[in-house]
RNA sequence: GUGACCGUAGCUCAGCAGGUUAGAGCGCCAGGUUGUGGCCCUGGAGGUCGUGGGUUCAAAUCCCAUCGGUCACCCCA
């Protein structure tokens, strides 16, 4: 091979087969329309409906909506300039509809927005096993809904998709991250707490010690995490409605029969999380186990310009990571569709036959391909068996002298002659 | 942004105490079957040994650089 361009590092295709990288799977175009096409049922079965918005989104959306201190758009956004305006592929889509929803005043389509979507995400991240700079989410914003019995439906629709798909090793974490009274009550009592350990601290916490204390909690540091078991927990200073709320989620998870873990460090990367915070994870994915995860975000629709407050819940799951869990828990993907028929025509006049035969056929609906190499029969029969055609149409100039083809069922063997006027009826059989 | 590891056919890999024509399996193509796939047999095509430089009589094998890839940290999907 000499120099041929590459894609993008940390981007992929999706190819006919799948193929892997190292170990980490990229799945076959087939198996990625089989997901997708699971996720629409299952959105379908709670009456969510689909929104596409754009990849490009106004740079201030991004930074306003997630927040100036996350992660996300400190370092890990693509961003540019083009004119006077500020351009950025969005790096998740919570914002995006949110933007939407106030945009275009969906709160007036009446009741509650259940909104879906699946589609390409962007962060410039250095990418790893399950971790891409142009990855895939699909998930649902339940915009308009203040009732718990909201934010249950979404952890439900969340998890049914990987239940629909087989996938059952997998972990689901709740928090409660209070609201704009409890928040900042506890995050002096955090910043109180670990003050006077700030020389045990690591570099970037000590950091957040004064910009944004609450993500201290996440970290995987050992020393950090001991010190921290003794720190004050966000729940116990979650009061009032907050609090009613919490409890009220987790006694309907429990009543639905779903299984879940408090975890008072679930603090989240996304700054506009409020009340319920939750992710799920696959013990069997290593590194990058958070396989979705979301929250609550009543005060999004205020940081990007709403004029008010939109109660609101949501989740937003990664493709890749799903595929990861797949394959870790080995179900199995369908293969690519099947051709109803491949013709396999001998000599010019029958190739000029199966050209015209073939879209008419076609047009019929059925699947039908055709020799394009004028290659031998023992080829054009071996491509036929590759596309697993349920028929090879087999003319020659015997067939063409009688006008009749021969048909050959690729699985049993057994062939007969059929008149060309009764193929289109014979290949539905 | 930091660290570690890895680059030999389309894929998975062998070859590396330096030595003449770089191999295997799978895949692909063709033949065995004047017109019959999946199994089997035979043969074939396909490689600047990532790239550049150095050491040497001689480098896929040793050294340096560079590019690319992967994994991990951070954080998240």
């Amino acid at each position: 091979m000499s120099n041929p361009i590459r894609s993008i590092t940390g981007t992929f295709d999706v190819l006919p087969d799948a193929y892997r990288v190292d170990d980490a799977l990229i799945a076959g175009s087939a198996a990625w329309r089989h997901v997708e096409a699971t996720v629409r049922d299952v959105m379908a079965r709670y009456g969510a409906e689909e929104i596409r918005t754009p990849i490009l989104e106004p740079t201030e959306l991004i930074a306003r909506g997630i927040g100036q201190l996350t992660d996300i758009v400190s370092k890990e956004m693509f961003a540019f300039e083009r004119g006077d305006t500020n351009y950025v592929l969005r790096p998740e889509l919570t914002a995006p509809v949110m933007r939407a929803y106030l945009q275009h005043r969906l709160d007036q389509r009446g009741g509650v927005q259940r909104l879906y979507y699946i589609g390409p995400c962007f962060r410039a991240e250095r990418p790893q096993r399950g971790r891409y700079r142009q990855f895939h989410q699909f998930g649902v914003e339940c915009i308009g809904a203040e009732a718990p019995q909201a934010d249950v439906e979404v952890i439900s629709m969340m998890i049914g998709v990987y239940r629909a798909l087989g996938v059952s090793d997998m972990k689901l974490r709740l928090n409660t991250l209070g609201d704009a009274e409890s928040r900042p009550r506890y995050r002096q009592a955090l910043q109180a707490f670990l003050a006077p350990h700030a020389a045990r601290l690591t570099e970037t916490s000590r950091q957040r010690l004064e910009t944004n204390p609450l993500r201290i909690l996440d970290t995987k540091d050992p020393g950090e995490r001991a010190l921290l078991a003794d720190a004050p927990k966000l729940v116990d200073f979650v009061d009032g409605a907050s609090r009613e709320h919490y409890d009220r989620v987790r006694n309907l998870l429990s009543a639905q029969g779903i299984a879940f873990e408090e975890d008072p460090f679930l603090v989240r990367g996304l700054d506009y999380y409020t009340r319920t915070s939750f992710e799920l994870e696959s013990p069997a994915l290593g590194a990058q186990s958070a396989l979705a995860g979301g929250g609550r975000y009543d005060l999004l629709a205020l940081e990007v310009g709403g004029r008010e407050a939109v109660p609101a819940v949501g989740f937003a799951a990664g493709m890749e990571r799903l595929f990861l869990a797949l394959d870790a828990a080995g179900i199995a993907m369908p293969a690519a569709e099947r051709l109803d028929a491949y013709l396999v025509a001998l000599g010019d006049e029958a190739s000029e036959w199966a050209t015209g035969t073939a879209a008419r056929l076609r047009e019929g609906g059925l699947r039908v391909a055709t020799d394009l190499l004028s290659r031998s029969m023992k080829a054009q029969m071996r491509e036929a068996n590759r596309l697993s055609a349920r028929y090879a149409v087999i003319v020659g100039s015997d067939e063409m002298a009688a006008r009749e083809a021969m048909v050959r069922d690729m699985a049993g063997a057994e062939q007969e002659r059929v008149p060309f006027d009764d193929l289109a009826l014979r290949l539905r059989a």
